[in-house]
DNA sequence: CCAAAAGTGTTCAAGCTACACCCATGC
DNA sequence: GCATGGGTGTAGCTTGAACACTTTTGG
């Protein structure tokens, strides 16, 4: 049986929750948008395979990524028996942009309007999805999307892109604050408003500590 | 490369949380104990296979089962390069009982008397066993361990297994009856007391529909 | 009548929601 | 001087934690 891993990547410009696809350069489906992905070779752990993928494309290692599930329909690959392991990443795009590997033809879409891709990737997708809304409900994952120097305003827009609500800007501050995961900076962001926003960085040692407890950054989403 | 499912087993007797194992009738490691498995054949999806795999081992169909996660060290069978993906399954011991198919030389251990096991299988339980409590902090997961009747200090006291911690009777049953997903009984288990502790019914109308909603069982647990 | 488990209520603290106004600045 | 986005505080409510006594009945 053939195994191979797909990459669910996303990003965060600031405005907009992304996804970055391929335009696949072979048979099948050759030419049809499609996630990135790879075979794992015979000396390779699954997960060192995703992550040779994800470098090969944008340039970028140390990556936060996590194995999201396999597929493995006996008829998925029309072709050939194919077991596909999918991994969610999420990069910061601004880190990526000058990276980009021309090779793949790779494009950032919005999530609302991602093209139907090949196979079962659609699936994969909805899945990560998903995950993500699951995972960043009760950890802050999220702060893998941002630039080192955020702006609290950048955040509450990623949270509120990624769950589709509004949030009232002063719960969400109390709240974002009373985690200790930021430390605010002198300097401000002055590219979105004229009387600019402080930027943070994220505190690493409280972040690597509170990583695994309870957050409850959104109340009562539907959980999958 | 070989594509096989491992099942960890979870079931409850009333009083103690346990794992299902079997000794390995064949080489390598024969005699030793191991989570049943088995190979993914060519016609067939992954969890097709672990479904298959727990109905030889148990007898059961319809069991509560979920993917967990891929194991895939290059190295991790000695014999061949074997990928193999697990499954976590709860299911009510009492059903089981009847079913077992004394091919495999299964036993059920407590939990903090598993033996050690084949190839990576101990940290496929770990892993397991994280899960659950993640899961289970969030989902009504823990009642297909339990039988059709059941009383509130057992489901209690299912929860004190799982999490390794003393409850409070009085708050844990507030919360559990807040959820609705409980019809009492007009009869009750003379078992465990003289008085006598009614039994209760899943309402699975209730249960499929507030399913996905978080319901925090467990404040604040340290989650994976 | 007594031992053993089941069942039940209240008080306090913390956290969440809803909500409206002032501030700084570029144009 | 005004439009734009940034920043802050409070009151009411809900939820969770801590805690002790009464009930039932088999032996």
């Amino acid at each position: 049986m053939l195994v191979a891993v797909d990459c669910i990547i996303f990003g965060f410009d600031g405005y907009n929750l992304k996804l970055l696809l391929i335009k696949r350069g072979f048979e099948p489906e050759k030419n049809k948008w499609s996630l990135m992905g790879g075979f794992v070779q015979s000396n390779e752990k699954p997960e060192d395979a995703a992550s040779r993928v994800l470098r090969q494309l944008t340039g970028l290692k140390d990556v936060y990524m996590e194995q999201l599930s396999v597929f493995g329909k006996p008829d998925r690959d029309p072709l050939e028996r194919t077991l596909s392991i999918t991994y969610f990443a999420l990069i910061d795009i601004k880190k990526y942009e000058k990276q980009l590997n021309d090779d793949y033809r790779a494009e950032w879409f919005q999530l609302e309007r991602v093209p139907s891709l090949i196979f079962d990737h659609d699936e994969m997708v909805q899945q990560a999805k998903q995950k993500l809304r699951y995972k960043a409900a009760l950890h802050p994952i999220l702060f893998e999307l941002l630039p080192e120097k955020f702006t609290i305003p950048q955040i509450m827009t990623l949270y509120e892109q990624v769950y589709e609500v509004e949030l009232d800007k002063r719960n969400f501050t109390r709240k974002l604050r009373s985690t200790g995961l930021l430390i605010k900076q002198s300097d401000k962001d002055k590219e979105n408003s004229k009387k600019g926003a402080f930027y943070y960085k994220l505190d690493k040692a409280a972040y690597t500590e509170k990583f695994t407890r309870f957050l409850n950054f959104i109340s009562n989403p539907e959980y999958e």
